[in-house]
Order: C-alpha cells, then sequence, then structure tokens
RNA sequence: GCCUCCAUAGCUCAGCUGGAUAGAGCACCGGUUUUCUAAACCGUAGGUCACAGGUUCGAAUCCUGUUGGGGGUACCA
C-alpha cells in the first residue's frame, strides 16, 4: 500500500504546497459497512491546510483517483476517506504475490538468536505452568525462525541444590530402593513423590519441636531432616562419591522422565547447560568486576553491587564464604553460552516472578560492559493458576504435564468416535490424529493468550474443541485439503482476465496477503498470540467463504474453478504455516 | 512501605504505533445439511472498556491519581 502514502503526499504537495513526512498518512482498512478497502485518516493532515477534513478528504480523493491508476474512487465519510482500489489490483497481488513460490520462503536476516526455555528443577515432574513456558519457548522459537533469524534453542537444567537433596534424602530414608523399573513409575514421577514425602516429614518433625516450645521460625532451622539435607548437599558439593552417585542415579531417572514429556509436548533443543557445570562459573565474573570496580566487597568477604542509583536495591552477588548465588551462576552462564555462540540477541523464557532478577542481571552485565548485553531480553510470562490458587509441586495441587496431555488425547478420542468420520483409519493412525487434536487444543489454549497475562486453568471445565480453538483450525485445514484432493486440484495460475472477486474472496486475499507482516509484527512482539489470532480469522473467514460459495468442485466455469481452488491452497498453507510456529501438527483428515 | 504487572460481555479472550457505531468464542435462544467434512455457517440477546481527572479535533488505547488482584522486594532457584 506504499503507492497509496506516496501518492497522498504528493497530492498534499501539489494541492496545498506542503511537505509532509511518511507517518502523517494514516492508512487503515477500511470498515465493512462503507465502500472501499483503504481509508485514508485525514485529521493530522489537516494542519497543512486551511481547510475542513471534509474538503481536504475530497481534493486528496480526487487527486488520487486522477493521478493513481489502482485508485477507481472514493468516498468521504466525515474525516476519513475511503478510497476504492481497483479489482485489478487485488487480482494481481494474488496472481503475482500470494501464488508465488516463495511467499511462504523465510528470508534470512543473517542474525543469530538464542532462546532458553523449560529451564526445569530435577526434584519433580513438570506441571502446567512449565508447560506454558515450554510451548512459548518452542514457540517464540519457530517464530523467530520463520522471521529469518538462526535460532538456537537451550536449555538450562537446574540439577543441583537443596531441593534435590531433599528427593534424595526422602528415597534414601524411605524409598527400599525403588526404582522406575520396579516401580512402574516415570522416572520424574517417582522422584517428585519423594519430594512430596520429604515435605510431609519435614512438616511431621516441624510439629513435633512446636509441641516441644519451639518457635515456627526455630523448628524449621533445627528440624533434623532440613539438617541432613543442607549436610548432604555440603557433601555434594565436596565431591562425596556415595552422594555423587545417588544424584546421578536420580537425575537420571528424571532426564529419562523429561526426555517422553518433551517428545510428548514436541519441544527440542539444540543445547542443553546444565547447572551443575555453570553454578561455579561466574566467580570469574565476580573477579572482572570487582577488578572494573563495578562491585565491592563487604567486611566479612560477601561482594555487593550498588544499583541505588539505578532505582533498585543493593544486590549480594558473591557470598561470605565464597559460595555462589543464583545471580553469580546467571552472570557466568550469561557469558558462556555467549562465548559458546557469539549470537546477537538472547531470549530468556523464564515466568514474571523473576523480572527483578533478571532487571538486575542485565543491568550488571551492561555495567560490566559486556557488547552483547543490550542483545538479552527477559520473556516474561504470567503464572498459570488453578481456581484454588497458585499451583505447589510440594503440596500435590498440580495439574501434571503427563496427565494432562493424556486428558486432552483422551478427550480428542472421544469427540472423533462421536463424529465417527474416520473409520476407515488403522489404529496407528487413529492415535496419531487424537494426539494431534488434544495436544492442538492444548497448545492453542495456551499460546492464543498474550504471554504476560496470567491465565486460570480450571481442571473441571474442559478445553473447548470449537469455536476459537485448535481444533477449529485444524478442522478448516483438513477440509480444505479433503476440498483439494477431491478436486484433483494442480496448482497453476487461473485466467486471471476472467476473474472477478466477490467481497469474501477479496477479504481473503487481504487478509491472506498479511501473513508475513503478520510474523514480523508477531516476531518483534516476541508474541505467538498474534499468530494465533490470525490464524483464527484466516480459518473463519474461509469457513464463510466456503459457505457461501456453490460447490467449488461442480464449477463448471474453469478460469473461476481453478481460482477458487487456488484460494483454497493459500489458505491452507498458510494455516499449515501459522500452526507450525505455534508447535501444531494439522491433519490431512479428522 | 517501595517496585512491577494486570483490570474490556455471565465465562475465556482479541482490539497493532490514539481514529468511524468496542469485536470473537463459550454458555443461552432461534435458524441452516437430497450439493465439496455441521469440530461448520447465519441470526437474537448480552458492555458506564474498574473508578476519577488530564492531554487531543478524537482515548479501551497516552499521562496522573484512586480502588481491586498477581508477583517481587532472601547469603532459595
Amino acid at each position: 500500500m506504499n503507492f497509496i502514502i506516496a501518492g497522498a503526499i504528493k497530492a498534499v504537495k501539489e494541492l496545498y504546497g506542503q511537505e509532509i513526512a511518511e507517518n502523517v498518512i494514516n492508512l487503515q482498512e477500511t470498515r465493512k459497512e462503507f465502500e472501499g478497502q483503504v481509508t485514508i485518516v485525514v485529521f493530522p493532515i489537516v494542519r497543512f491546510s486551511k481547510k475542513t477534513p471534509e474538503e481536504i478528504a475530497k481534493d486528496i480523493g480526487s487527486y488520487l483517483q486522477q493521478n493513481v491508476a489502482e485508485v477507481e474512487g472514493f468516498n468521504v465519510v466525515k474525516g476519513f476517506l475511503n478510497l476504492v482500489i481497483a479489482e485489478s489490483y487485488w487480482i494481481d497481488l494474488f496472481n503475482n504475490t500470494l501464488l508465488q513460490p516463495d511467499f511462504l520462503a523465510v528470508k534470512s536476516r543473517g542474525e543469530k538468536v538464542m532462546v532458553e526455555y523449560s529451564s526445569p528443577n530435577t526434584n519433580k515432574p513438570l506441571h502446567l505452568g512449565h508447560v506454558r513456558n515450554n510451548l512459548l519457548g518452542y514457540s517464540v522459537a519457530e517464530l523467530l525462525k520463520a522471521d529469518g533469524y538462526d535460532v538456537v534453542k537451550v536449555n538450562l537444567v537446574n540439577d543441583r541444590g537443596i531441593h534435590i537433596c531433599k528427593s534424595m534424602l526422602a528415597w534414601q530414608k524411605w524409598g527400599n530402593n525403588e526404582t522406575p523399573e520396579s516401580s512402574g513409575l516415570k522416572g520424574d514421577h517417582l522422584v517428585g513423590k519423594y519430594y512430596v514425602v520429604f515435605d510431609k516429614e519435614y512438616k511431621k518433625e516441624i510439629d513435633a519441636l512446636k509441641a516441644e516450645g519451639q518457635t515456627e521460625d526455630e523448628a524449621k532451622k533445627n528440624a533434623p531432616l532440613i539438617k541432613a539435607a543442607q549436610q548432604m548437599l555440603l557433601q555434594w558439593e565436596q565431591g562425596d562419591a556415595e552422594v555423587v552417585s545417588l544424584w546421578k542415579k536420580m537425575n537420571g531417572w528424571v532426564y529419562a522422565g523429561f526426555d517422553v514429556t518433551y517428545k510428548k509436548l514436541g519441544v527440542d533443543f539444540d543445547k542443553y547447560y546444565y547447572e551443575s557445570n555453570t553454578y561455579l562459573l561466574g566467580k570469574d565474573t565476580v573477579e572482572e568486576g570487582l577488578a572494573k570496580g563495578v562491585f565491592f566487597k563487604k567486611e566479612d568477604g560477601s561482594v555487593w553491587i550498588d544499583l541505588t542509583t539505578d532505582g533498585l536495591d543493593q544486590k549480594l552477588v558473591l557470598r561470605a564464604d565464597g559460595t555462589s548465588v543464583y545471580i553469580t551462576q546467571d552472570l557466568g552462564t550469561a557469558q558462556m553460552k555467549y562465548d559458546d555462540f557469539g549470537m546477537d540477541k538472547s531470549i530468556y523464557v523464564v515466568g514474571n516472578e523473576q523480572d527483578y532478577h533478571f532487571k538486575v542481571l542485565f543491568l550488571i552485565l551492561e555495567k560490566l560492559g559486556k557488547s552483547w548485553a543490550k542483545g538479552l531480553y527477559h520473556l516474561s510470562y504470567g503464572m498459570v493458576d488453578l481456581p484454588s490458587g497458585k499451583m505447589k509441586s510440594r503440596e500435590g495441587t498440580v495439574v501434571d504435564a503427563d496427565d494432562l496431555v493424556a486428558e486432552m488425547v483422551a478427550t480428542a478420542k472421544q469427540k472423533t468416535e462421536e463424529l465417527g468420520k474416520i473409520n476407515d483409519f488403522s489404529d496407528a493412525e487413529k492415535e496419531e490424529l487424537y494426539a494431534t487434536i488434544g495436544l492442538g487444543a492444548l497448545k492453542y489454549f495456551l499460546l492464543k493468550v498474550e504471554p504476560k497475562k496470567r491465565l486460570l486453568f480450571d481442571p473441571a471445565e474442559s478445553i473447548d474443541f470449537q469455536g476459537n480453538t485448535g481444533p477449529f483450525i485444524q478442522y478448516t485445514h483438513a477440509r480444505i485439503k479433503s476440498l483439494l484432493s477431491k478436486a484433483n486440484y494442480q496448482f497453476a495460475p487461473a485466467d486471471y482476465s476472467k476473474i472477478k472477486l466477490s467481497p469474501t474472496e477479496l477479504e481473503m486475499v487481504m487478509l491472506l496477503a498479511k501473513y508475513p507482516t503478520e510474523i514480523t509484527e508477531a516476531a518483534k512482539a516476541y508474541s505467538p498470540a498474534f499468530i494465533a489470532n490470525y490464524l483464527y480469522e484466516v480459518a473463519k473467514l474461509f469457513n464463510k467463504f466456503y459457505h457461501e460459495v456453490p460447490p467449488i468442485i461442480k464449477e463448471e466455469d474453469v478460469a473461476v474453478k481453478q481460482h477458487r481452488l487456488n484460494i483454497c491452497k493459500i489458505a491452507a498453507d498458510v494455516i499449515k504455516s501459522g500452526m507450525n510456529i505455534l508447535g501444531i501438527h494439522v491433519p490431512e483428515r479428522m
């Protein structure tokens, strides 16, 4: 639509003798109740002439009609100049852009970006909150790829710390050598079970100590179990053979379990980082910061940074005993990641409870003079809450990832069977389809919401399969595919000299043509939700078109038939490509 | 206390850098199948865009304040 902007600028120059900037011309789509496709809002131009908005609109409208070939007519409503663009323009757009093989091709930007997501703790299985993280991270990575970035997906596994020792200790004491094999439990669930056991026993001890007269705080510190866990962490850090071997064994179970869940969710990583390998690294960065005078040492030997001039607090970066805290290791890991990949941008997909942490982290790296610090971005997303409140693994009030996926697949199976459209499928094909639909519903449900908004999930209300949902879009795709195959569709341009577009077809062309810009906008905002909502519009409009138009297969006019099938084909391609960005498969039949 | 995010229909959500009468889905009510998949389509109803000011020709959108909710403010990660 640049030719309209250029034309309008020229019009203002010739009619009123004023040079105006491009952003003064405010273009928008014409509302459906008026004639035309493109509207210029003339209010911003008013100050460049002495006329009223209506007069200006008429002036510019006539000018464009006379001087710009594509502008066929216009009408003025208040300060809005609605332009009627010639049909040939839309047909050319469809024929020369949408039907070209490179319409969906990715143009490389030659820039590398890293997306870190998932980042689980290894003491418990994944729950719905992690599912949102995983799907969001994966989708943002795919989105950036589609926008031409070179993407590296990484997972920083939090495999060490007191929380893991808790599971280990409980297993040692009460596990009776239970293994995934002996119990039939998935490894991560087995370890998670002992994390809950620890908490239960720990609470018992606290209650007992309180009964003896200790305060809550005292009891929490003095309980034998917590002391034993702390002792175990110390042994781990000292490399105690027995502890390390137990740690390896139990983490191994967890990794095997995570792999299954990741595979089911369809997410993957190019590289794993483990905190057990990176947690000491930050100490070098701390030395560097001390040398540069960015950090300072307190009397007890602890190292701090003063961020009060930036409106933040003083922040500890290294403990007095020389051990690292969360931010220490993140400083080190950030350096390591950059050394490994030299990326231009680095996205951290982490919940909004850590907004402050990342603000501090990025600020410190900037103060240390890291050239790459400006490319760091915290993609902060809202928590997933249950009607009962926050999910807590320790207390078992979580929606488990594996359970949820299983439930979605079961629902998909039930609905599909009710409809009875795929009775000729083999069992394997059926299972695959149920998984595709169930996961499609789940992924779309989580991704259609703006990442930073928090999400309420009510397990009692199942996720919809109708309306603005994944299955609706999948269905639309399947419907198109079925139509194309029944029509023995061959890709070819139609005889466009004979084509007239119906209003819905014209809308369809305009909407489909927006897909590439939609990707760029979504990528800029790191928001798969843009894509989800766009695809919903495409699917909805397609279904409207499908109902309006008489059966295409029986269409006798060859040009019209080919043209309509071409619209179907492009719609299916766009849906497939967009759903792919969301990590959702689209079936050929359902 | 301080910092930060959020508030749109009964419910779940769109609404892009301010633009025309605020849009969808679900649920509710009614209609559409001898024609390419009814997981679809069409229609009725449903709103003081939390509240109060301000900026502007124009505010759900920008600014200030108030209220309500989430999160943070740890030598946890």
